[in-house]
DNA sequence: TACATTGCGATCCGT
DNA sequence: TCGCAATGTA
């Protein structure tokens, strides 16, 4: 069959080694989700497997999409009834499947972080105040690395030693309470739920594990223990388990992902057979040399030697700059000498960097160049306030159980009932251990209320029975503006008339419009369904390459795409490694494959800039050359100017560069070496430009280039 | 008691 | 820059 004569050999033996676990080493570039797409159209088309049998694991639903569509192109529409999908969706799927026959109710609602905290909170309200330490998000990330270890709140407090864990394990068992009370489950419990009931179910094991008789993972090195446990309960029966992956390229630890599963995968799947595939399709000889100079620095991982017959190509063009406008304006310029000297079109070409807040900076930039773009990330369509709140009103309807929502919405618009009648409602739902929804409702009978908020709670109750007949019939999309009409949101934005409620008006309209492009694309569409895919979405989900726009977005985003040229900004040390990431070695070498997992995106083209200076909170971080820069061999780089060896390299002109980041900003304390401490009373430009105005007291006040002036950042305790 | 305003503090990456 | 908490005002 001509479908193995388009892949290498080691691609082939991956494609046809169906039986037993086998485990494919594929380092970046070298083909990986084309192998994965060849062996599912092996196993439907020659193989003769069912579809149905086949269950196929990516990253995000857009991988998900583009695996489905490369199948059909090569075995034509046999893909319906194939189960491919995000861990996420499958795990709801699933649940949903087979909630009624484990006596689970199917309506349940996903938390998102938001949610989460909303709910964390309440529980740190409600628990004694006793110093309850850490913001919510990180008591909820601590309790995130608890639960996908699959260690529940109660075994948790059984082996909890320090005060610090067993004081986590009353968050984290009220937490657990707070979700089964509000029928909701966080991402975690997405994948832990079906887990906990494989185990304990041995019908359900069979019925599942036996459904997929070929399981295929993509990205095996992001998955964590829960997810890794999920797929050996479900190829328990069989061993038919493909996992694909490349540790240098594991950038979720910090989420929980465990490279452990990727370097046991032998050890925990019997019989195993390796594949490695090292040839790259993707970069230029001198692209990937850089990047396998880099990782090699990194202390954890498998050996590997990544080869290529592509040409030597153009060396990786290194730019420092003095801020981040400079910055853009390099990026943008670039760009126009590509598209206009080499052919290349902006859709070829993407902008990539650590944190989300870079992004401005380029978008200006662009901006004023008239260069089109598409960002990936920053602020998402599903978590903008009006969407939440329109959101929250569905949620209810479906799943009246969930109190976070509905405290959400029941003063928003607002109809005049407040914080205190909200603690009222509360506490009453509390003492007679019932919904916060079903307090509402028979609020007539709580006497602290007094008639004129009954009456308006009444009225709310009315609207949500309103709503709830709406839901019962019509479409999804008629839906959302019966929800947004009849609740009186529109006209609440409306009233407004602020530029700012006009842009909410529009994402009001732009969620109807989804759901009636959802209703249309969907097989068999509920409510419950949309609200789900809606809550499982990525940033990366929504990206289209089809137009003519640069693509802005983060390295994680990046993970698995590819273009022509790529741009990495803000190579800097504090930036990439991020200043977090400092203090823990296991950390950096995270950072170090995201610098490896941007670089290896390009095919031809790699930028990396620099900005010496960057904007911070209130005044100016100043920063040095990323180390991942000077691990690339000098032979394969090329400076593209001259600041880089003035700051970078050789440290400072005037020898009083520590190479450290020191920050600048309008009340910090600094020390000089002749005129001692003092306090910063003004900033001016940024860079080498740099001037601040400093109080030494005394009546010495000097101006002076913040560079070179030999200045240092004080301790409080020191002043 | 509800709602507007001000001020402050946090900010990495994301299912 | 933005969202949230404390504060002020009707």
């Amino acid at each position: 069959m001509d479908l193995l004569h388009e892949l290498n050999s080691p691609q082939r033996e991956a494609v046809t080694s169906t039986e037993g676990p086998l485990l494919v080493l594929a380092g970046a570039g070298t083909g990986k989700t084309r192998v994965l797409a060849y062996r599912i159209a092996y196993l439907v088309g020659p193989m003769g497997v069912s579809p149905h049998d086949v269950l196929a694991v990516t990253f995000t639903r857009k991988a998900a999409g583009e695996m489905r569509d490369r199948v059909r192109s090569l075995v034509g529409d046999v893909g319906h009834g194939m189960w491919i999908g995000t861990f996420h969706s499958i795990c709801a799927r699933i649940l949903r499947y087979e909630a009624r026959s484990l006596g689970f109710p199917p309506n349940f609602t996903i938390y998102d972080e938001h949610d989460q905290a909303a709910l964390i909170k309440q529980v740190l309200k409600t628990e004694e105040k006793s110093e309850t330490r850490g913001s919510p998000a990180g008591i909820l990330s601590r309790i995130s690395a608890v639960k996908s270890q699959l260690i529940r709140p109660e075994e948790f407090r059984a082996r909890a030693t320090g005060h610090r864990d067993t004081e986590l394990a009353r968050l984290y068992e009220a937490y657990e309470a707070g979700l089964r009370e509000n029928n909701a489950l966080d991402f975690d419990d997405l994948i832990v739920m079906p887990v906990r009931l494989l185990r304990a179910n041995d019908q359900l094991l069979d019925r599942v594990s036996g459904r997929f008789r070929y399981i295929l993972i993509d990205e095996y090195q992001d998955t964590n223990f829960a997810q890794y446990e999920l797929i050996r309960l479900l190829s328990s029966g069989h061993g038919n388990v493909c996992a694909v992956g490349d540790d240098d390229q594991s950038i979720y630890q910090w989420r929980g992902a465990d490279v452990a599963n990727i370097l046991n995968f032998e050890k925990d799947f019997p019989g195993t057979r390796v594949i490695r595939i090292e040839q790259s399709y993707r970069s230029t000889k001198t692209i990937l040399a850089a990047a396998q100079a880099v990782i090699k620095n990194n202390r954890r991982r498998k050996d590997k030697e990544l080869w290529t017959a592509n040409p030597v190509g153009r060396k990786i063009g290194v730019n420092g700059v003095l801020s981040e406008e400079e910055e853009g304006a390099f990026v943008a310029a670039t760009i126009a000498e590509l598209v206009k000297d080499e052919g290349k079109t902006l859709s070829d070409v993407a902008v990539l960097y650590r944190t989300n807040a870079q992004s401005r900076a380029i978008e200006d930039a662009l901006r004023r160049q008239g260069m089109p773009y598409i960002l990936v990330g920053g602020t998402r369509f599903y978590e903008r306030k009006e969407i939440k709140d329109i959101v929250a009103y569905l949620r209810v309807l479906v799943n009246p159980a969930d109190s976070i929502s509905l405290r959400r919405i029941l003063n928003v618009p607002p109809r005049g009932i407040g914080d205190v009648t909200m603690s009222r409602l509360e506490s009453h739902a509390v003492e007679q251990d019932i919904s916060l929804l079903e307090a509402i409702e028979g609020s007539g009978r709580i006497g602290e209320i007094g008639p004129g908020i009954r009456r308006k709670l009444a009225d709310f109750v009315s609207l949500i029975d309103g709503l709830k007949s709406a839901a019962a019939s019509g479409s999804i999309g008629e839906l959302i503006s019966t929800v947004a009409e009849d609740t009186g949101y529109i006209a609440f934005l409306e009233d407004q008339g602020t530029p700012d409620a006009v842009a909410r008006l529009e994402n009001v309209r732009e969620l109807a419009a989804g759901a009636y492009e959802y209703e249309e694309r969907a097989e068999e569409p509920t409510l419950e369904a949309f609200l789900e895919e809606i809550s499982l979405l990525m940033d990366i989900d929504m990206w289209d390459n089809t137009g003519e726009r640069v693509s802005l977005m983060t390295l994680h985003n990046a993970k698995g795409l590819e273009f022509k040229a790529v741009f990495l900004a803000g190579v800097e040390e504090g930036l990439l490694p991020h200043h977090t990431a400092l203090e823990d070695d296991a950390e950096v070498e995270e950072e170090r494959r995201l610098f490896y997992v941007g670089l290896t995106r390009a095919r031809e083209r790699a930028f990396l800039s620099i900005a010496t200076s960057r904007r911070g909170f209130h005044g100016f971080l100043t920063r040095s050359v990323s180390r991942f820069l000077h691990e690339i061999p000098p032979e394969h780089v090329e400076y593209l100017s001259d600041v880089y060896e003035a700051y970078g390299r050789g440290g400072a002109d005037d020898g009083n560069y520590s190479g450290e980041e020191i920050v600048i900003q309008v009340g910090a304390w600094v020390k000089h070496p002749d005129w001692g401490i003092g306090r910063v009373k003004a900033c001016e430009g940024y860079g080498r430009e740099l001037r601040v105005t400093v109080d030494f007291g005394h009546n010495n006040v000097k101006k002076v280039l913040a560079r070179y002036a030999g200045l240092e950042p004080v301790d409080e305790g020191e002043v």
